[in-house]
DNA sequence: CAATCAACCTGGGTGC
DNA sequence: TGCACCCAGGTTGATT
């Protein structure tokens, strides 16, 4: 399931490979990934040249020309930088074309993703604004996250997966920063107390930094713009590492569900009230 | 405002 | 072997 770091990791690898390329044509099997319409986008895109790529939370932002282009992978998607002559990839639903022989492949197991053109700058404001903070920018300060904590009773889990609060966390992610902070999943965000936050607000930071430094988790479906897994799964501490031992305790990792999430923490590092494990 | 749940999908796993 | 069922989780939207 790509989240900010695989996103990232993907974004760099388009930077070096795909800017400067030429969509001579699209290939797609399923229009519903497609939007705002197959015509609109194929009207869009066709002749243009990749200018430009940056990510907002797990979204992707290329400009073909002037015009932006923004692809969601959702839990399943991935883009693939391919020849064409290369061997079929399964589950692909859009190809585009490409010149020097190239192709960028959209596939999707289970086809929630989406590309999709915006109409103009006000288009991409718009779509932006719905998110929150983002890690990495000069946004994403303390003062700004405590006063989200803060402000919300809502259970902390649910609060980082947020999209609207906090963007580009996801479910690994999320479950990492809480291992790290050693907070209980269910603690409410308003509970939590100014060394918890201050805590918690790093850890979510340092949790991306080294997802990003592995390029990205291949737990499931996800692959870099190579098809090439990421190298971080063996650096989780508690993301379905359940019945294992907890690497800072020993004790026994357990999965519950939090907002109807599979989530994985240790009962004894990481309790709803101060904690008595201490840290390394 | 918070919590829950269905919907969007399909492969993989389990149990009978 | 076949079949019914459940699970995985990003996001939206409806309902309690």
């Amino acid at each position: 399931m790509p989240e900010l770091p695989e996103v990232e990791t993907i974004k760099r690898d388009i930077e070096k490979h795909l800017i400067g390329h030429k969509i001579t044509d699209v290939w797609y099997d399923w229009a519903k990934g497609l939007q705002p319409d197959p015509e609109t986008f194929i009207k869009q895109v066709k002749g243009k040249t990749f200018k430009d790529i940056s990510r907002w939370a797990k979204l992707f932002i290329f400009y073909v020309d002037s015009v932006p282009l923004v692809v969601h992978l959702k839990l399943t998607g991935r883009l693939l930088y391919r020849n064409q002559t290369d061997p079929k990839d399964q589950f692909t639903h859009v190809v585009l074309k490409l010149d020097r022989g190239k192709e960028l492949r959209f596939t999707d197991l289970r086809k929630f993703g989406w590309l999709r053109v915006l109409k103009d700058e006000g288009g991409l404001d718009e779509l932006l604004s719905e998110f929150g903070i983002e890690p990495f920018t000069s946004d994403f300060t303390l003062e700004k996250f405590t006063a989200i904590i803060k402000s919300k009773a809502i259970k902390i889990k649910p609060l980082l997966m947020d999209q609207h609060l906090i963007a580009g966390v996801g479910n690994i992610y999320s479950d990492e920063a809480l291992w790290c902070a050693q907070i209980h999943p269910e603690t409410p965000a308003n509970k939590l107390s100014s060394d918890q936050v201050i805590k918690l607000y790093e850890c979510i930071q340092k949790v991306l930094k080294e997802g990003i430094e592995d390029r990205g988790t291949s737990v499931d479906e996800y692959l870099d713009l190579f098809g090439r897994p990421g190298k971080h799964e063996s650096n989780l501490q508690v993301f379905r590492k359940n019945g294992q031992a907890c690497p800072r305790c020993g004790t026994t990792i357990r999965k519950i569900r939090v907002g109807s999430r599979g989530t994985h923490y240790c009962p004894n590092c990481q309790v709803k009230s101060a904690n008595s494990c201490n840290y390394r």
